[in-house]
DNA sequence: AGTAACTTTCAGTAACTTTTGAAAGTAAAA
DNA sequence: TTTTACTTTCAAAAGTTACTGAAAGTTACT
């Protein structure tokens, strides 16, 4: 295969994965783009590369920011804003989880808390407390766990994972 | 907070939550329904529940079953079908473990395979192959790491947890 | 075989999400 | 201060996914 063809297929491949993650497709290709861009691309350059809209590059470059995933860079001499994407990847996998983790299971620690306040008085809520209460308490594992994979280095990552699998 | 409150609740928000999972409402729904009810449904009793269409109905359980999440339950002198959800919350996770991994992470190691068919002969495409080389690193950790999570049992998960965070 | 009880399918519709493009906003340069 | 080069916003359009209801299919009792 080509370099032009591997990058191209990456782009568009990107974009369709994203989906399947809850990122949009938009969001998911400029990531891939700027990921393999050798020099840093303004606006304008990400819009023509993927034919897409200014406004829908724009708020996705500005997304991409928020999640720290992208960084704006300023070229002496230029006027216009350009963008570099976070090359370490065990950098990209933290600040993804911290995403995930906020939209997927943040709200379930919130919600599983209000619902503990169900009083326990007879067999079914007995029953029914039980269910909450096992669900809480995987969650507060997962909560520590990533938690502490978002504070390790990548080399932690590696080392744990031995111990785990042996 | 009352029981039948917290029931509600729960059933809500597990919806709500569902689609944050990338689970459709209506699904997480069911299962939340089922989790916490002391005796087997049948399809007319959730659709009821729920206020929602047979059809809706019986897509939605027909897909908890096929991730293992729901079973068949027959009553002896009843022709129509019940269910149960699968309480067991080590088991839930699991069954949901593999279905994420088979709709988020399988796609991307197919994809990385394909894309590493590029020719390495420039200092650019080193670059590219180094982008790829690193995702693909990343994958296949958690591919097999989810592999290891998927087959053990609950006790692993909580001893591997504690080695990991000390 | 006929009928009744229940389950499955599917085309159309509704709800939600993403994208566009034009207009408004901002700030450096003339 | 005006122009110019760029960035941001937002309402409407396009695209996607989920839901309904009615019709077809299945099974099991008479």
């Amino acid at each position: 295969m080509e370099l032009q063809d591997g990058r191209d297929k990456f782009i568009q491949s990107w974009g369709t994965l994203g989906s399947n993650w809850g990122i949009n497709r938009t969001m998911a290709q400029i990531h891939a783009l700027l990921l393999i861009a050798p020099e840093p691309l303004c606006a304008m350059d990400i819009k023509e590369k993927l034919t897409i809209s200014m406004g829908n590059t724009n708020m996705n470059i500005r997304q991409l920011m928020d999640w720290g995933l992208v960084y704006k860079k300023l070229k002496s001499g230029e006027r216009k804003e350009f963008f570099v994407a976070e090359k370490d990847m065990w950098e990209v996998i933290k600040k993804i989880v911290i995403q995930r983790k906020k939209k997927e299971l943040e709200p379930v620690l919130k919600i599983l808390d209000e619902i503990s306040a169900v009083d326990g008085h007879c067999h079914d809520s007995d029953e029914f407390c039980k269910v909450i209460k096992d669900i809480k308490l995987f969650s507060n594992k997962a909560d520590s766990l990533l938690d502490t994979l978002i504070k390790a280095d990548s080399n932690w990552f590696t080392k744990s994972f031995i111990n785990m699998i042996k």
